[in-house]
DNA sequence: GTTAGCACTCGTTTTGTGTGAGTGCTAACA
DNA sequence: TGTTAGCACTCACACAAAACGAGTGCTAAC
């Protein structure tokens, strides 16, 4: 079975493997790492290691690499031991001084700040809005058929897009129209506001068509086109690492990063969760293979949480990660609370 | 000198070249396109060809590959010859059938068709605000210290940006004051507006400072952060190519795109051309030597015009991106007229 | 239980050798 | 004079063989 020192052992493999990128033999190991015990021992316990499933040898002759299950082992060690001190806080707040506004500024700039910090490629996705509580709505006119309606949530978050309008309706008439409806909206949940706006296009008829729009204007508020919640940076930062001199697998990733789609999923998973790593295989997406997907989350009221996360080979340096996004996550919470008065 | 047929061969050199991206031989041409001629007299041909600086060999035993001169020389004769049908206009309609409102959707709309249709990699600018009429401004509350400032041009486009307020101002007030300043700057270009502001703000003292708020962000519009005017899409369609599978350069590309400062300054020179063909060295960009960078412009109204480019290697199909760029050109220039009542 | 020693493995690097696409040149031909 | 056939020559590339060496597993001694 698995003993102290066979740990160790795999902690320094695992340590050496994600410095170098290279498959670490018994010499390495039991010369840089000062364990007191000589190549063959070491030798000795890494084919053990390697029986139990914890390393991988590319070939006979060739040193040895962690499998996903060490550094599952390893990353849940680092998580238990309380080891993610937000020692990189104090930069990433120097980075991160922002008020919160356009939520697709504050994720653009947060996955800007993250890839900056980490070096790898960053996500950070916004909230579902279907928690959020309604604080202001107003239609502002565009053109003679459009207006822009942007919606102000409780924690001063804007939302807004172009909608289609009756051409009878002036400035002055969207505006009133605009106090009736965050009059009746105002604190509740995007999702109550839907029924609501049914109930109002009962009620005023005239203008049903125009609620009806609006109505489904909160739908998509609601469930944002998901591709819209997910602001990607440093996508290029993957190129950095060596598993991926490939360019068949550089252009994989590249795609998968583009297309969203993928990345928006595994992001709603575990949404509840405080960190998350998935490594290779465990992400499920088979471009992703030889990655590890690192997430936290940050609240934004009670109820209605995100999610940030960190791409990168599964060498990675699970420790500085986590930390980062650890304070990351805070400075994200703390955004949203302080504009909530 | 150059008479007709060492046109016609370095014609076919070109289109042979673009099409494989190998250095062509005397027998290719010989064989495959048919000249009535033998592989040793295109040979001569060809050896005079590199002497007037047309073709490139890559090494002694091999064929030759098209110069950047040569190149240029094919476009110019491209241009000329007016064969830039909008053949694809009817692919590109179907596509990209979206009306005016949020300058970014559209522009990253735009990117996205274009690097669809064409799979190279696409840039799309928006055009600097200067010149763009005001129709109307108004002062969305968000918080009790800040606001969304929302500024609509009579293109029917729509920018907006959340500012710092007077805390004494509730929805009314930013109401009146949002009616007020649309009374007072309707008409106006963005640079007219803000010399009416700064006149405003010595006409109304209390409200100096958010007047001044609103004339620093309305400057901001103006030259609106450079960065925020280009999209991109399709980065990744570099890595189709094999003169990018070098990992190191592509790195280099990518890296490019992400800072966007350079292709900024690139796409604002020339905006007064139609067309615009950059051939490898002469992009003035060290990483995009071997790339060429074609673009376009659309109008949005009489003085204002933005950009739209692709950019992929030097060995471009440049009659197809030509006349697709030409067809994005026009659907564009058509969406925001439509738009102006 | 630990370690020195050693034979063995096998990917990587180096070296060597064809192979063939392509060239330039010359000489004959129309 | 322009075109073409023929031929020697070049040189990147593909492939095989050889040398190398990092690393292993095993055995035997401590």
């Amino acid at each position: 079975m698995m003993d102290a020192r066979k740990f160790r052992i795999l902690q320094a493999i695992i340590d050496d493997y994600i410095l170098t990128a290279i498959p670490v033999g018994s010499r390495t190991i039991s010369k840089k790492y000062e364990m007191g015990l000589s190549s063959a021992t070491i030798r000795n316990e890494m084919s053990d290691l390697e029986e139990l499933g914890y390393l991988d040898q590319p070939h006979i002759s060739a040193g040895r690499v962690p499998s996903a299950k060490a550094y599952r082992l390893y990353v849940d060690q680092l998580l238990q031991a309380g080891k993610i001190h937000s020692a990189d806080a104090a930069s990433i707040r120097d980075h991160f001084s922002q008020r919160a506004g356009k939520m697709e500024d504050v994720i653009n700039r947060a996955a800007q700040v993250l890839s900056n910090v980490t070096h790898y490629t960053s996500l950070v996705m916004s909230p579902r809005g279907g928690e959020m509580r309604i604080r202001n709505i107003q239609l502002v006119p565009v053109s003679s058929a459009t207006a822009l309606l942007v919606i102000v949530t409780d924690n001063g978050i804007v939302r807004d897009t172009v909608i289609h309008v009756d051409s009878d309706l002036d400035a002055d008439a969207l505006y009133t129209l605009s106090r009736m409806l965050t009059e009746r909206l105002a604190g509740r949940t995007l999702s109550e506001a839907m029924e609501t706006l049914q109930g109002m296009s009962r009620e005023f008829a005239q203008k049903r068509a125009l609620l009806e729009g609006i109505g489904d204007l909160v739908t998509d508020v609601e469930n944002q086109q998901e591709k819209g919640r997910l602001a990607f940076a440093g996508p290029s930062n993957i190129l950095n690492f060596p598993e991926y001199n490939d360019v068949e697998k550089a252009r994989a990733f590249l795609s998968l990063l583009e297309t969203k789609d993928a990345l928006v999923k595994l992001l709603e998973q575990h949404q509840n969760v405080a960190f998350t790593v998935r490594i290779g295989p465990e992400t499920g997406v088979p471009e992703l293979r030889e990655c590890s997907l690192v997430t936290a989350t940050y609240s934004l009221g009670d109820f209605t949480h995100g999610t940030i996360g960190v791409i990168g080979p599964t060498r990675m340096e699970y420790g500085r990660v986590l930390s980062i996004l650890s304070a990351m996550g805070e400075q994200l919470t703390r955004l949203f609370a302080q504009d909530k008065e």
